[in-house]
DNA sequence: ACTGTAGTACTACAGATGGAGTGGTGTCAA
DNA sequence: TTGACACCACTCCATCTGTAGTACTACAGT
């Protein structure tokens, strides 16, 4: 087992392009030479089996998926108010999109996950500590919106992710920043009324 | 080309559970052969190569995801307010999550659909459909939400089914549970506030 | 009842790919 | 000199596609 650290990263990153590109079966130790440009066999002797491959990758890509200093900080210094939160979230998209092959191949590995415990258990790790970094930071900042908000967003911004990665033609871009505007308002709490106009008492499906 | 149509059906749904158990690259005529306990060879001479296995599978999905006659029942026939949607909503997580394999299938077709512009196009019109289906489905009922309604929810439940198909150890049973209540809540649009206790503006993060 | 024919089920094979794992050799630096 | 690593080569193995060829079944015409 070789132990140079660029090298194992730079194979490690090569396995998330080939599982993006080729699907988690495809995930072989010759398609990661081959994407890493080393010479055949180096893959074999950097992780001891193909298991190992995966679950690698799978910390691997949440290593590179969630920190993101500007946003960080703007998440920080920004405004608490919902536009702030709405600019924040239609970045959030945007970005995760952008890493394209990292998105998907973490999709790749949910699936395979289904197969492997090991590595289900790796990510659902991962996942949790994420889901908890959300709620967390969330709740330092002083942004609006509860927990149930911060996971309701979850959900639903990673939908909108996987539609606008596989299936592109299904939401225009302008429909995918409406959505993440209205999965953001609806998402925080009802908010206290403004003053009503007048004594109209306002029926409307009650709660 | 063979063309007993019993024949072909019990291939294709053979391939839609190869897909959700091998996955999108384990998806060949003799595993699909096998998986149909029928000889081998015989899927080849169903479809004319691999490719016309995958849109095949995929048009199969959702023509077994889709309908689900109890249920629209009660979609009719129920009274149309807030608890009635969210026990429907309830419904249909359940419902999609227990059909395991299918759903399986169709996040490998998605994933698939990346490098086949053939299935790509197949799964845009099955998906385009079934959003407007939602759509119009739920116009017509006198269901409380609007259209954004209709495509938050669409958002939020796939991405729960998602994690709990993939992940389950993420949320409790409990926990989706009050998840799909909250996403039926808060998707619906802000209602009319309740008359507001006293001369008290409100303050709190104004839009 | 006989037979030809068409469609399908089943079997077998040719040809080819691609990957795992491992051992051996070259190279460089402590 | 020794140890760690890069690089290369080779063997063994599992699998897949595509197709050709054979066997079965049903049916129609006579």
């Amino acid at each position: 087992m070789r132990k140079n650290p660029e090298r194992r990263t730079a194979l490690v990153d090569a396995a998330i392009e080939v599982l993006a590109r080729e699907g988690a079966r495809g995930l072989t130790f010759r398609a990661v030479d081959v994407e890493a440009g080393v010479p055949a066999g180096t893959a074999s002797n950097y992780f001891a089996s193909r298991d190992d491959l995966f679950t690698q990758a799978g910390g691997r890509i949440y290593e590179r998926l969630q920190p993101d200093a500007p946003t960080m900080a703007k998440a920080a210094d920004g405004a608490y108010d919902r536009a702030t939160l709405t600019e924040l979230m239609y970045e959030l998209v945007g970005r995760i999109a952008a890493f394209r092959t990292g998105y998907l191949a973490l999709l790749e590995l949910r699936l395979e996950a289904t197969r492997r415990p090991e590595l289900r258990a790796v990510l659902t790790e991962r996942v949790r500590a994420d889901i908890d970094a959300n709620l967390s930071n969330h709740g330092e900042s002083r942004m609006p919106g509860d927990a149930t908000s911060v996971l309701l967003l979850y959900l639903a911004l990673n939908w909108l992710i996987v539609e606008q990665l596989t299936l592109p033609e299904i939401f225009t871009e302008r429909e995918v920043r409406d959505l993440v505007a209205a999965a953001v308002e609806r998402a925080l709490p009802a908010t206290p009324c403004p003053p009503a106009p007048a004594g109209v008492p306002a029926p409307g499906p009650g709660r």
